[in-house]
RNA sequence: GGCGCCGUAGCCAAGCGGCUAAGGCAGCGGAUUGCAAAUCCGCCAUCCCCGGUUCAAAUCCGGGCGGCGCCUCCA
């Protein structure tokens, strides 16, 4: 049974979908006027791993991410490029992409955009409009939140604790907290013609109308940064149920927000990073924020593997926030090495690449009886581990936890059994080993990790290299036998300086950069 | 001011009333190695403070102290 917590409630709930073994999933996705930074990538990666593990868990999963791509900070951005709206979303719309391949998210099945729904978002404000929830002022269209008697359920807020004085710009409201649904176009600015004249839609309508035209008017989860809870979702809630007379979504997650260690800049000297990586993200301590400013997410992941960006955010639970500094995202890509490591050795051992092992896709299908094999026996420990963790509010540092015990594991097999010596008479022992690695095949899939191989730090010349390393290789190893180890530790020593490392095997010396 | 979150080892972090308080990074000791690297084994916390509830609390309640978020645009 797997336990959510919902924002709306404020404590975990089983999970039971509206409609049993679908699930349909909303996102909040990005205003595109800028390039992303790393605090967008922080939803899109949770939530598709919690797709891939609703869906590991034998769900039929929807998962909507929206692309809002009109609104005043893209009018005011396209203005101060002097570019057009639709270019500079398009723009911005393909960097948001390119990154979210970057960190292996994939599991989107649609990325509705605002401008595509203009339609609907009109029909829906008219909707409101209709039924009273919503007026007109002056080419403006806005929600009355005085009209819906549960506004503020979501953030704990009282419509009156909201009101204070209108101001001079503000005076088309009725209500201080009123929000709008449409606004009449300024001349030069995007708009499309409404019953209201010509205009665009305001920041939260978008929302409600693409959810409900695509996951239905009552979908299941809702999600998005824990900025979000007020005004927007508040707002959507409104909009949408309404509207529809019945709930907008069942469960409401929220993300913790990504905050920018103060020590970011100050990091590196030490070691391998230096100064001029240092300001990834904001130099200020707090918060990331559009306001604040902070760098291209595409700049840091030339500086890191996704992968190891990804393993960054799900080693901690999603609700909490999580403090981004280069030299914590360099301690998680250390920890990462040991499962690359392990892969490396399994090939060596087993003949073939563990990314080619035919994991179950799910839970029920990799179960599997360990029998007296002790191996797997802890095997299915760990395992079991990893479920109970992620079925818990989806725990992924608990999970993550658990797969590092089972590598562990997997490597005392390997050291137990002496198998990187040799494998002949051991095919009992390499037949558990295979079953061990194919669990955790399955349970990093589950969480979208170890997908692929990561991209090796691809240089011209491998073919060079690779034949030099092997000269190399060789003229040390005869050095060896002859026990002139002044020589063999001269070429180890010349190459670690280079950036080469050498590791002395059973079966024979590799070396990795 | 209103709403809310957090405080577990040197650092990150799981844990949500009851087994010896997960895991990662760093460090130390050992096995292995010609020496290393890798791997494995071991060591390294009574959970911010003070009260209370309970047979039993890191886990619940109250009060402090200390961080932080939202209330305006934000994933």
């Amino acid at each position: 049974m797997i336990r959510v917590y919902n924002t709306l409630s404020k404590t975990k709930e089983p999970f039971e979908p509206v409609s049993p073994g679908k699930v349909g999933m909303y996102l909040c996705g990005p205003t595109v006027y800028k390039p992303s930074h790393i605090g967008h990538m922080v939803g899109p990666v949770i939530f598709d791993a919690i797709k891939r593990y609703l869906v590991y868990s034998g769900y039929d999963v929807t998962f909507v991410i929206n692309v809002t791509d009109v609104d005043d900070k893209l009018i005011a951005e396209s203005a101060n490029r002097g570019m057009p709206m639709e270019k500079l979303a398009a723009e911005m719309t393909a960097d948001y992409m390119q990154n979210l391949r970057a960190m292996a998210v994939d599991s989107v099945d649609h990325f509705p955009k605002a401008t595509d729904n203009i339609d609907e978002i009109i029909r829906l404000t008219a909707t409101l409009v209709d039924k009273g929830f919503a007026y007109e002022s002056k080419g403006d269209v806005y929600f009355d939140v005085t009209k819906s008697k549960d506004y503020g359920k979501l953030s704990g807020r009282s419509v009156e604790a909201m009101q204070c004085e209108l101001s001079e710009n503000i005076r088309l409201k009725r209500n201080s907290a009123d929000f709008a649904l449409w606004k009449s176009a300024k001349p030069g600015e995007p708009s499309w013609p409404s019953p209201w004249g010509n205009g665009r839609p305001g920041w939260h309508i978008e929302c409600s109308a693409m959810s409900g035209r695509i996951l239905g008017k009552t979908f299941d989860i809702h999600g998005g940064g824990l900025d979000l809870v007020f005004p927007h979702h508040e707002n959507e809630i409104a909009q949408s149920e309404s509207a529809h007379g019945c709930p907008m979504a069942k469960y409401w997650m929220h993300n913790g927000l990504m905050q920018a260690s103060d020590e970011v800049g100050k990091v590196g000297g030490r070691n391998t990073r230096t100064a001029t990586e240092g300001d990834l993200a904001s130099q200020e301590a707090g918060k990331i924020s559009k306001s604040k400013g902070s760098s291209a997410f595409s700049e840091m992941l030339e500086v890191f593997p996704g992968e190891t960006i990804r393993f960054f955010l799900l080693s901690t639970h999603y609700r909490r926030p999580i403090d981004f500094s280069n030299s914590r995202i360099e301690e998680v890509g250390t920890g990462l090495e040991t499962f690359y490591r392990f892969f490396q050795r399994y090939e060596r051992v087993a003949g073939e690449s563990f990314y080619d092992l035919a994991a179950a896709e799910t839970r029920e299908k990799g179960d599997f009886k360990p029998g007296k094999d002790a191996l797997l026996a802890d095997v299915a420990k760990h395992r079991q581990a990893f479920l109970d963790a992620m079925d818990d509010d989806f725990n992924t540092g608990g999970g993550t936890a658990a797969l590092f015990d089972l590598v562990r594991r997997l490597n005392k097999f390997v050291d137990q059994e002496k198998l990187e010596a040799s494998t002949d008479g051991k095919d009992a022992a390499l037949a558990s080993l295979k079953q061990g690695a194919t669990t955790l095949r399955e349970l990093g899939s589950a969480l979208g990790l170890f997908l692929k191989p990561v991209e090796a730090p691809a240089e011209a010349d491998d073919d060079l290299v690779g034949g030099l390393m092997d000269l190399l290789i060789e003229i040390r190893a005869n050095a060896r036998k002859n026990k002139d180890f002044a020589t063999a530790d001269r070429i180890r020593d010349a190459l670690g300086e280079l950036g080469i490392t050498l590791e002395d095997r059973p079966g024979g010396t590799g070396w990795q950069r």
